[in-house]
DNA sequence: CATTGTGAACTTATTCACAGCC
DNA sequence: GGCTGTGAATAAGTTCACAATG
């Protein structure tokens, strides 16, 4: 309620679907910022994002109270709440492996910045691409991947490989240290405890629609 | 357990949840098989995803039975079974707009051709693109979108532009008469009942690895 | 007086546990 | 003996409904 906010009542054990909400909330929430709103509430938000209001609250209330009863929220104070509830009220520097197709449109990925994600690090296997700069990212030799995580301090990968080469390229990414794995390969790898790991298979997004459609349904 | 499985008990109404967890059982028996198992079993399947062997029973039930008591799932009559229920079972045809970045990542992409997915049209609004050709797949005006999609039979579209244009492009692929959309825009796009939509948000996926680690937490 | 925050009711999803089968 | 399929039990997640509030 107050500028800054009261502590989390329920610091762990929160469902992952309140996370993935929690970004979607702080997507619209800028976007309702960028359309002049100064506020909004429980039941706009969720109207805009298919979901009803009463979740949108309960989900915030896993963190604490950021609303004003009878007005609403703030957008300006709910958006720094989700920003460090998520994290990303600091800048995070992320390494990038594996540089084909995938990776060099990563590299170029205006979101990942204006998110605070910082891409300072990319590795390949191929020869021919080390030295080189892609956007401004210079492409180091997958041997000297702990040596530059380290010095570069670098805390977050993201590995867009082929899928035969991703669990050896985790394995790696744990070894120096990285604390989280974004996974585009079409593989489940696998990480020790303690280690986060969220996969991303572009086909398998499109297998939702055909599912979907190859059984008539609608979906959101 | 016949050749030719039972007809599905439940044909719709199946958790979203469920239809995730398909695809990642289909990708992970591909694997067991490229490994060279013949059958596989629930234990092994949920241990390889980190999943209860109940869980994958219980999931596959909602579809038929699949399974052979005291043997477990011959890998290659579960997977034409899985493909059959997301419908990947034959081709899709696909158009991609926004040949940016990440449009262009996108048709270079393999395991697309490989899940059956035909990205057979791209659409650009840059007019220095149209005409040329990437990975042999022509680059069309955004003005012929409807045109071409009639006559190439597109049946799904794939959103690859700015979040400014993302709602304005799915209504012209909405209004060409495409059955489901995948939206790599960072914005909620609205689509009318009837059509299918997932989102990808490339930075959502790191801050549910942000959030993990803001708070201490492993995930899987 | 519109809107939050929240306990209670309800709904959905997961796990357990075991009969039946190979 | 090992494994599936499934009803029953448990857990988790969502919605309801309303007192509290600026």
């Amino acid at each position: 309620m107050s500028p800054t906010n009261p502590p989390p009542p329920d610091p762990t054990s929160v469902p992952p679907a309140v996370v993935h909400r929690l970004s979607l909330y702080l997507r619209e929430l800028r976007h309702q910022m960028a359309d002049g709103n100064e506020t909004t509430s429980s039941s706009q938000l969720g109207r805009r994002l298919g979901f009803t209001d009463a979740q949108v609250r309960k989900d915030l209330a896993h963190f604490g109270q950021f609303g004003h009863p009878g007005v609403g929220y703030r957008c300006d104070e709910l958006v720094e709440a989700i920003r460090k509830i998520l994290g990303t009220d600091r800048e995070w520097r992320v390494a990038l492996v594996g540089v084909g197709n995938l990776g060099r449109a990563l590299l170029g990925y205006r979101g990942f910045h204006q998110q605070g994600f910082r891409l300072v690090a990319a590795f390949d296997a191929d020869s021919s691409k080390i030295g080189s700069k892609i956007e401004g990212v210079e492409i180091h030799a997958l041997e000297s991947l702990a040596e530059v995580m380290s010095t570069q301090q670098i805390e977050l990968g993201v590995v867009a490989v082929p899928a035969a080469e991703a669990q050896a390229v985790t394995d790696q990414l744990v070894a120096a240290g990285v604390g989280g794995i974004v996974n585009f390969a079409p593989v489940t790898v696998t990480v020790p405890e303690g280690v986060c790991k969220v996969g991303v298979d572009l086909a398998r997004e499109l297998e939702q629609v055909t599912f979907a459609l190859a059984n008539r349904l609608r979906e959101t």
